[in-house]
DNA sequence: TTGTTATGATAGTACCGCTATTATATTTGC
DNA sequence: GCAAATATAATAGCGGTACTATCATAACAA
């Protein structure tokens, strides 16, 4: 798997970035370096000027690169969800039975990222980590209607679309597949988060994935 | 139900606060004029500086009440589940059915909040707003587990534990029934959000209340 | 009316978010 | 290999945020 993803890059929406960080040296250690602050300290006690004491540089060459420190954020979700995609594609690309492809779709979505893989610069545990915890700051405030016009949730919006397809082709007449499929991505990074540090909030067993075997079986219940 | 509810007040964890701000007026000027400010312009833009002048007072005052703006977000978010907890007792308690009650139980937590009631200084309309767009950035930070044992989050476990009960009477075997509840509620408050935002992860329509009705489905589907 | 408690007024500090300017590397084209 | 173009670094500064501290005054209760 591998070989498959190690030799492109992911697209990310140019409005989100004034400078591509892809492009540069100094662009990939911003984002390596800003993974490990926000997976170590939380995306509230980040700022540019810690990132650029991390990282060996200063505050002005990040700003060359980003607006603000929640447009990085917005990118490294946008990254996620782009690089989401290509894992769920690359996964059900061969496969003939809908319902198989739906049932791997849901482990994809709900699943906790174990392994990092391609992309040398980028922690995909720790962004995993990141985006259970910070990803719904990067839309849950007043600016949201701006940068979604600019196509900033195009990431997020595309995987969603593609799993509700699927739902479709099983269940032409399912009337939700939309708020299904984003509930149980939602779903999925509130109960992670809840069975680290509100347990009551949610339920576990030992040796099972509690969050995604909930899911998988919510969804081909609900679907019919 | 306006009398039934208006002659007490309901009771917040003592950690979340320095001095109650049920026991005078400014408190309760505190109160109202943060649900008017958060509302209007976000969590994220509020400060203490800019509520004092709003109900002309100072920062020094307000700071006796609580130690950040972040412990009056909790202040409000436990009040809600508080007083959605009350709800939800009134709706069932006379209720035989266990399949009915969690129909009621559902459709009030998932619900969008129309009329204001009982609390005068308390626009329930503008905090479930509040609740909907802010109440994550409550717990999901990297201080949840001290605020957690100091016991922040009381009024949302209470609330998810009752429902979650009812469910245990009606399906004995089902081995979520916790997740089910926070997931509903959480999905809710997203659901909603994205309506208004960022619809194409969403599907609403006209003359329905299409959050309420897809969950209502789900969680009988799911328990069987 | 006297003490107690609540609120207001003011000042100050460290840090944050961001802009601007100038200097120094590094890369690219000829 | 050198000049021009571009990227990065260094430094300064400004207005705002998140507090803490102190002192003055108002309200209220014994």
């Amino acid at each position: 798997m591998d070989s498959f993803f190690s030799h492109f890059t992911l697209k990310v929406n140019p409005s989100i970035y004034l400078k591509d960080p892809e492009t540069s040296k100094l662009g990939k250690r911003i984002i390596e370096g800003s993974i490990n602050l926000i997976d170590a300290f939380g995306f509230d006690n980040f700022t540019f000027k810690k990132l650029a004491d991390e990282i060996d540089s200063t505050e002005s060459s990040i700003y060359r690169y980003f607006e603000n420190k929640h447009k990085l954020l917005l990118y490294l979700t946008s990254w996620y969800w782009a690089w989401l995609e290509s894992h769920l594609l690359y996964n059900i690309i061969n496969v003939e039975d809908n319902k198989e492809q739906l049932k791997r779709a849901i482990r994809i979505l709900t699943k906790k990222v174990e392994e990092d893989g391609s992309f040398s610069h980028i922690n995909e545990i720790k962004l995993n980590q990141i985006i259970i915890t910070e990803s719904s700051k990067s839309y849950m405030h007043k600016d949201v209607d701006v940068e979604n016009k600019e196509g900033a949730f195009l990431g997020y919006k595309s995987i969603v679309a593609k799993v509700a397809e699927i739902i479709i082709v099983i269940n032409p007449k399912y009337k939700y597949p939309n708020m299904l499929i984003s509930t149980i991505i939602e779903g999925a990074h509130h109960q992670r988060f809840f069975q680290d540090h509100l347990p009551r909030l949610s339920n576990n067993y030992k040796d099972e994935d509690t969050v995604s075997d909930f899911y998988a079986e919510m969804v081909l219940k609900v679907i019919g």
